[in-house]
DNA sequence: CTCTCACATCGATAATTATCTATATGTAAT
DNA sequence: ATTACATATAGATAATTATCGATGTGAGAG
């Protein structure tokens, strides 16, 4: 029963690595398989097969099978919560109250 | 001269830590001292300092010195910066193509 | 100057993670 | 069945990180 800081912040953990951004910005254009993704990374199979995994346990990311291969395509719900949490961050403080510090 | 993937994964990196999420959530209610802070979360003073630290280093956050006291806000810009590339991720996948493998 | 308080830094440690090579699994074609 | 190909899993390793106790620093009070 993990509370909602940890689920949030494991979404962004998702989130943190450099080739899992780019996966998601190539994605972003569309759905597209494993093979394609890798020909676009400097990266060994098995290390995009550990970079899949996270984004889509994580429910950034979907998988579906096509015969031997594997597409993959955005998952924006979750995406679509991470940017509400962002945005209430800043909405809040544009009333920027001054901590009165005993 | 790092890349945008490496500098947007240390945004979402400093994100991606619950303690960091409360914090952020404190704050976006107005400024606070890092003594309210630390009252609020189950940790030790030297790990709220390692935690202010990496949001300010990555510019999530603005800490300003009042005596004795540190003064910490959110500092909008870094995370509207955030919040737009979310968009553009789900953005471009509403007109998601098929991917033509092989 | 000295003491106290708020916070930062140091050094150590345990846990997590990104990456690789080697190997397994599953699917389609021959 | 056998072979070839796409992807997943296993196991190892080096790097990063969250956390702590101990100590340093800087600012106001007496």
């Amino acid at each position: 029963m993990e509370n909602k800081y940890v689920q949030n912040a494991n979404l962004f953990k998702a989130l943190s690595d450099p080739n899992r951004l780019m996966i998601l910005e190539m994605l972003s254009d569309g759905e597209l398989c494993a093979c394609k993704i890798l020909d676009a990374l400097d990266i060994t199979q098995p290390t995009l097969s550990h970079h899949m995994k996270i984004l889509c346990d994580c429910g950034l990311v979907n998988a579906t099978r096509e015969g031997k291969w594997m597409h993959y395509s955005i998952e924006a719900e979750n995406i679509q919560k991470l940017k509400m949490l962002l945005n209430d961050i800043i909405e809040g403080c544009s009333c920027k109250g001054v901590c009165l510090c005993k």
